[in-house]
DNA sequence: TTCGTTCTGTGCGTTAGCACACATACCCGA
DNA sequence: TCGGGTATGTGTGCTAACGCACAGAACGAA
């Protein structure tokens, strides 16, 4: 699962790593990993989920799909979380889709054990609840973010929150894929992208953006991008953007 | 607290009311009456709370303010619910203000009762949960809402979750201040509220908006007000709307 | 190498929502 | 009863984003 000298591989999970020693010992036996391609579905809304996970290199989108079929994303998970916080807030499912937006590996662990876990009242379930809690702020700015914002500080938005969640400035991912994370036309993702480029903030090419100017991209960014930051920071005392600690 | 032959006003709060006898038994003297008056703020965005609160006839705002003034609503509360997730959630602030939307009585608890009472882990703890998932729901179709729909289709939202927390149907609230809520222009409410009106399904008097025709506004609707309230039907067993009990 | 598929760029015309301006109508308190 | 503040109705551009259509570029499998 890791190589001699360094760290169990769970640990690159934030939330796995800001448990106690005494508190991983009960839950690393449960843990499976897990790795996932692009594209796949973790779980359909309203479906019962048999595992929670804790991505480590993958990112999941947490999609609506509506009746017509145009979808738009609520929220994302990375090394930061959790999926699945509908098993231990008791509703079992929720109205939105699990899809892997970018390819990675994950730990899988199964509801059974979440649940009994969590029923303990330790400082795993009030973990789970911060992190919980700072997905709210989240999804909150989401909804005020496309209320207010243009779709070019959404998309540097989105692209500071991938960036954050990964290890490398290449991010895999057609301007197709995020038109529909971000709820607009393909077109508009163009156009908003080669703005970007102009800019040199970031680099295009097809089916890839690689983030050139991380500052530039931060000083191009709506205050979305800083409060749920800040917020992430506060809730579990430290933050995922990979410049503001 | 009420009439000798009614039931208590705190069950007028469907989350209270939804407790069994013996969880009501150390709740119900740690509630306090409160009213409110319209515009009045509970908490602001940052600040600590001393209590919670359970609406009866209150309807709460979650405001989001941005930082140059403007505002969007991320969510609403009513007797359907209670303000103040952030208290057992863990996170003791969020980054939203909660206003008062319609004045009206709610009953308070103090902070330390909650997290004490939560702490047990029995239904009441439950129950929040549950809730605050349905909130979770709530604010997701926001920003879909937010970022798929027209104004038009989303003052229908609007009224009709109001209408659903309130005993009357005349809607005391100013086009101002929906505008507000849904982050757009005066103007476009002004606009949306004619087309309503053309079309019989609400009158719009200086001040005022009266539901007449509630089932045309079920129409008019998008999906995102059916999907929340059949969610909170799922996970708390009772429904707000006033037509899908 | 070739052919089909996928991704990206671009150019329309159309619409929703914005900013600002202003007229009117209403209510309440002096 | 008479202002003055507040709420509402309209109009005129303007911009962002949309829907559609299509062309070229890059890639990948046969």
């Amino acid at each position: 699962m890791s190589a001699i000298n360094s760290q169990p591989d769970f640990l690159k999970n934030f939330l796995l790593a800001a448990l106690a020693e005494e508190d991983l010992e009960s839950i690393k036996n449960k843990l499976e990993p897990v790795s996932f391609k692009l594209g796949e579905v973790i779980y359909e809304s309203g479906e019962k989920m048999d595992y929670v996970y804790f991505p480590t290199t993958a990112i999941i989108s947490l999609l609506y799909i509506m009746e017509n079929g145009t979808t738009a994303e609520i929220g994302v998970v990375g090394n930061d979380g959790i999926v699945g916080f509908s098993l231990f807030m008791g509703g079992e499912t929720t109205t939105s889709r699990a899809i892997i937006q970018s390819a990675g590996r994950a730990f899988k662990m199964k509801s059974k054990d979440v649940k009994s876990e969590f029923a303990l009242g330790g400082r795993f379930q009030n973990l789970l609840l911060r992190y919980t809690q700072a997905l709210i702020t989240q999804i909150s700015q989401t909804a005020v973010c496309n209320r207010l914002h243009s779709i070019e500080q959404q998309l540097c938005r989105w692209l500071l929150l991938s960036h954050d969640r990964l290890n490398s400035d290449k991010l895999v991912m057609t301007h197709d894929l995020i038109s529909n994370m971000l709820g607009v036309r393909r077109e508009g993702i163009t156009l908003a992208a080669k703005k970007l480029a102009t800019r040199k903030l970031i680099s295009n090419s097809r089916g890839t953006m690689t983030v050139i100017d991380r500052q530039g991209l931060e000083g191009a960014v709506c205050e979305c991008y800083k409060v749920v930051n800040e917020e992430y920071n506060r809730l579990l005392g430290r933050g995922i953007s990979r410049t503001f600690s």
